[in-house]
DNA sequence: TTATAATATAAGCATATGATTATATGAGGT
DNA sequence: ACCTCATATAATCATATGCTTATATTATAA
């Protein structure tokens, strides 16, 4: 498949890549990128606070990295395909082992949230 | 030409995006890459001050992102083409704009440093 | 050896960052 | 309406970051 390679701003690009560059917001990544999680998912597989998670989540949101969608009482987020830096994104993820294994052993403990 | 994926740590690879996450380290691997420079000739490019210059020059080094060459008076630092995420860095540099323009500009001015 | 030029390091400071605890908000169920 | 659960926000704090000024290195030149 053909890509265009879609040129940013440096001053843009370098925003981008200050969110990736913490450890906490690039797992995010990585598992929004497998499937959308809600708050409570991440918060049991980056073994955090809470609150912590929902200030990075905040970030990669007002950076339009993810996407928000609420289900009754939880809040999923997923990575937006539509950014402008979507492509490199893309092929940072891909450098790194996907977060596949850590969602399963999430089903494997009954504790994926299962809505609709 | 034929690529091997190379899968790096989360922890390796955020380091790396850290440091790339700031504009001013953007900016010196875009002109590194396009030619070694020397301390002097960033100062000029970014319109920073020299010590500022070398403190960032001092993590891409640690980091191994930049090699560092002396030569007389000067030193000069190159991109290391050899990192464990070279083919992320380049990814990430060819979706922006290179810094050949702001060094021929260097060039015409009679600022560039030539040695041997 | 002394002086000079380029670069590196140290010290200081203001701001940014990421975590925690406490509290607020918002949707669902009773 | 009230309670509960999931999430968001506020307040606080310790540490990290990036810049500046001042000083130390290191190599060349006189």
């Amino acid at each position: 498949m053909y890509m265009e390679k879609t040129y940013l701003s440096i001053e843009e690009l370098s925003t981008v890549l200050k969110l990736l560059g913490d450890r906490t917001r690039l797992d995010i990544m990585r598992y929004v990128s497998v499937d959308e999680c809600c708050v409570c998912e991440l918060v049991e597989l980056l073994n955090l606070s809470q609150p912590s998670i929902s200030q990075h989540l905040r970030k990669l949101k007002d950076a339009r990295l993810v996407n928000e969608k609420r289900k009754g009482n939880w809040v999923f987020y997923s990575k937006n395909m539509n950014h402008p830096a979507s492509e490199i994104i893309n092929g940072i993820l891909g450098h790194l082992p996907d977060g596949k294994k850590e969602i399963e052993e999430l089903s494997n403990q009954n504790m994926r949230i299962i809505c609709d």
